[in-house]
DNA sequence: TTGCATAATGACTTCATCGTCATACAGCGT
DNA sequence: ACGCTGTATGACGATGAAGTCATTATGCAA
């Protein structure tokens, strides 16, 4: 009954670790977003986010390494694309949590 | 078509990067999984990751923040559980991504 | 070629977090 | 009361990543 499936290899937990940390920063998070609703270059992505030039450019090299997004060039600009409904996938069983968490809080507070 | 849903609120960002960012350390990850496979007291914990008693215990205090463990007390030793599927359906899903990529890698290098 | 614009990279500072050591706290037994 | 065991926490050094500035590479136009 609470039987649960095998513990995950000390690899498979680095994997899943460094993944993590990929959507631990907001920023990083942010331009996945972005990205989500269209393709964009740089410059546009400055614009929507307010990051500098060389901020963005790092975040989406680690986003791009990870396999999350991947560009394109366009002449002497470069349009990045979301690569992956992933993402969503994990902020939204995330969201189903939080809002979990705050209903019992309320709960709580109403029956006390 | 390619339409997405809205962008999130940068508050909701901070909280899902703060979320992500819990399980961005393998150190708890690990101790997730333990638990996972059933309650656990912190000399259980010590042995089966041979991380030292303060480590464990400050990650273990992260995780009851957020909700993902509890703890009770019996006499002088507390017992820990693992209080949420989340993470094991988080993971999963990044697993089956971290799958596909390789495959699809695999496959490129058959195809050349 | 030169000049201009866009994007990526090196070097660096700053800041957060891990992980440890030592200590304090809590509960049980004598 | 005291000691003993198990756990939590303050303080601190070390490590890693964010974010910026300056520079370099790349492509287009004249």
């Amino acid at each position: 009954m609470g039987a649960s499936g095998p513990m995950p290899t000390p690899q498979l937990l680095e994997e899943f670790s460094q993944f993590f940390r990929l959507l631990s920063e907001p920023a990083r998070l942010q331009l996945l977003c972005l990205l989500k609703q269209g393709p964009m270059d740089v410059a546009s992505l400055i614009a929507a986010s307010g990051f500098s030039q060389s901020h963005i450019s790092r975040q989406l090299g680690q986003l791009q390494r990870a396999g999350l997004v991947r560009c394109e060039r366009d002449g002497v600009r470069t349009i990045w694309h979301a690569d992956s409904d992933l993402v969503d996938d994990l902020c939204t069983l995330v969201q189903t949590r939080l809002k979990q968490r705050l209903e019992a809080q309320l709960q709580q507070l109403q029956t006390v």
